[in-house]
DNA sequence: CGGGATCCGGCTTGATACTG
DNA sequence: CAGTATCAAGCCGGATCCCG
């Protein structure tokens, strides 16, 4: 083994200028995170793009359209385009997209089982702050 | 049991108007996120504001507050103050906050260990599209 | 249907300065 | 040290129009 095969942290989120931050950004991004969720929710994970849409609620086209892009640039997901009339246009998780949706969904599922505690601990501490 | 105790979903981040959405955000928000990771990263878990904001590699001053101030009312960061001088604030992750971070430093090792792949699908969608 | 291009208002963010 | 107040800038995101 050369000493150069030794990897060292190599990416590391905390580093302002590393690239991880930007990638991490584009999967816990508002939209990023719930378009991969929908898109892991399902068994056989492949959704047209105006499914997609009405599975993120509140997403307009154009930030739906934006995030798909970089998450397919980032090797996320793939873009499956037939050129019929009407263009039909799938996109599904690649093995890399599943497995960080695979654990972006465990955060999504604790954080929704856990709200009433969230809603909880909003009461109490704007109780403590009285009306501001 | 009354059918009132029936829980259902109650919470659907990938709807609209679920607060579950807003606590999500603040989670994985920009900031939200490496907060909670710096304070997971350690083993007793506690620590003062300008320690904080040197782990968390360019945040401000004014975002690292508001980040702490929206984690603390969701009840996942506690914050402890001694009226001392020069006065010292300790923040720390709730059990609750732990449960979070958890998971969310789940997400984030495994980005930071894909990157090399991320870099090698940027390059190749680059490649595809010319200059643009 | 599945987008791209453009315009534009507003919220978020970052400096800077100030306080206890 | 641990923040808050203020202000300007910029980017985000929505609406609209357009095309294949």
């Amino acid at each position: 083994m050369d000493v150069m095969d030794s990897p060292g942290p190599a990416y590391d989120v905390f580093s302002k200028a590393c690239p991880s931050r930007g990638t991490l950004e584009h999967v816990t991004g508002r939209w990023g995170a719930l378009t991969l969720g929908a898109l892991a929710a399902l068994p056989e994970g492949s959704l047209r793009f105006n499914e997609l849409r009405r599975r993120v609620d509140g997403v307009s086209e154009k930030m739906l359209s934006q995030t798909l892009h970089a998450l397919e640039r980032d090797g996320l997901v793939h873009r499956e385009a037939q050129p019929t009339n009407p263009p039909r246009v799938d996109y599904e998780l690649t093995p890399l997209g599943r497995g960080v949706a695979e654990r972006l969904l465990a955060l999504i599922r604790f954080v929704e089982g856990r709200m009433d505690d969230v809603v909880g601990a909003r009461e109490r501490y704007d109780a403590t702050r009285g009306g501001r």
